[in-house]
DNA sequence: AACGGACGAGACGGTGCCGTCTCGACGCCA
DNA sequence: TGGCGTCGAGACGGCACCGTCTCGTCCGTT
């Protein structure tokens, strides 16, 4: 019925959109005008400007981190950093990222979502990374596998998101060393 | 002659409009209301929208940390996280913090005001705790200070902010223990 | 008592946007 | 060939907002 190309213009269109100006500046006009392409064609689709948003980065968001299970520490962490730089990084989903973040503190159900559909699979996949690490005797039972989830991406979304400076040659060697020097009692 | 209790207001009332909606929806008209003033009042202070977010931001975010000198890395860590997690975790700043940070990517202006009369001057601070550590031979003289300030930082606003996930009994301790493991080679 | 400046309230023209609607063009299937 | 549904374009009414402006009021100074 609803022509694919279209819908897929639009959709890159909302994406460049969240890029450009953020969530509280996104308009249906500029949408539509990006994606060369009738507000009618908007309205076919979704029934508001906030469900078409949603909808847009829930597809979006579907992009997941993998696991490495490399045989040793260092190397899942050095593999799970990879994943998680490219995902940072990405040079559109880096600009839309900390708009999410913001509007998730003032709209519950956009940090339900965020939890849901991207916080929730990542950290759960990247578990894994530790309790094979624990099984190995790589490092103590009790170790607390939340922070040291939360200290890899901390780390690495602090220095290039919040302060904003890119990774030089080395940088994730030298967060891996730091995360198994840390874990490593 | 301008009264200053109602610029005070007018001070407040942008920060609580930042915290509710964002940088992208906050209005003047909804700023007049909220903090009872004519918006005669705020074009009298500043000349735009943006000059008056600017100031009042610049003005909101004298508050720095602290360099605390226990006389030891540990100590030092615990003290400089504990004015950190104040900060990051005030009610209202962050609310705005992650809008500022959104804002900051799309928008140089705000990213260099960021850097000079935010980030810049913790980090000053901050590093002087690393800096006498060194001295006292607690950690390697090659320590990669940088990456320390990051961990501190990044853990914490990855779990508080980020997730969303409040602090529990214990956790700065927790936090304190696994930078210090992570620094002593 | 008189003056002046800041005050709250809000009217005003202008702009940008939402969501609806109409229009003629195009493509597909019968 | 005719009919139907989507298409791009954009007009439309309504609303929210910006920045300016005009009121009449209040308060401190002289």
């Amino acid at each position: 019925m609803l022509q694919p190309d279209v819908t897929y213009a639009i959709t890159e269109a909302v994406i460049d959109e969240l890029a450009d100006h953020g969530f509280g500046r996104l308009s249906m006009e500029a949408v539509s005008k990006r994606a060369g392409v009738g507000k009618s064609a908007l309205y076919r689709r979704w029934r508001s400007k906030d469900e078409m948003i949603g909808a847009v980065i829930a597809e979006f968001s579907l992009a997941r981190a993998v696991d490495p299970d490399t045989g040793s520490l260092r190397g899942d962490i050095r593999a799970t950093l990879e994943a998680l730089y490219g995902w940072i990084a990405h040079p559109r989903f880096s600009r839309i990222f900390p708009g999410l973040i913001a509007e998730a503190r003032q709209n519950p159900a956009m940090a339900e979502f965020a939890r849901e559909a991207i916080g929730g699979p990542r950290r759960a996949i990247n578990r894994a990374v530790f309790t094979r690490a624990i099984e190995r005797g790589e490092i103590p039972a009790d170790t607390d596998i939340e922070m040291a989830l939360d200290m890899g991406a901390g780390i690495v979304y602090w220095r290039l998101i919040v302060r904003g400076i890119p990774a030089e040659e080395g940088y994730l060697d030298q967060v891996t060393d730091l995360v198994v020097r840390a874990l490593r009692a």
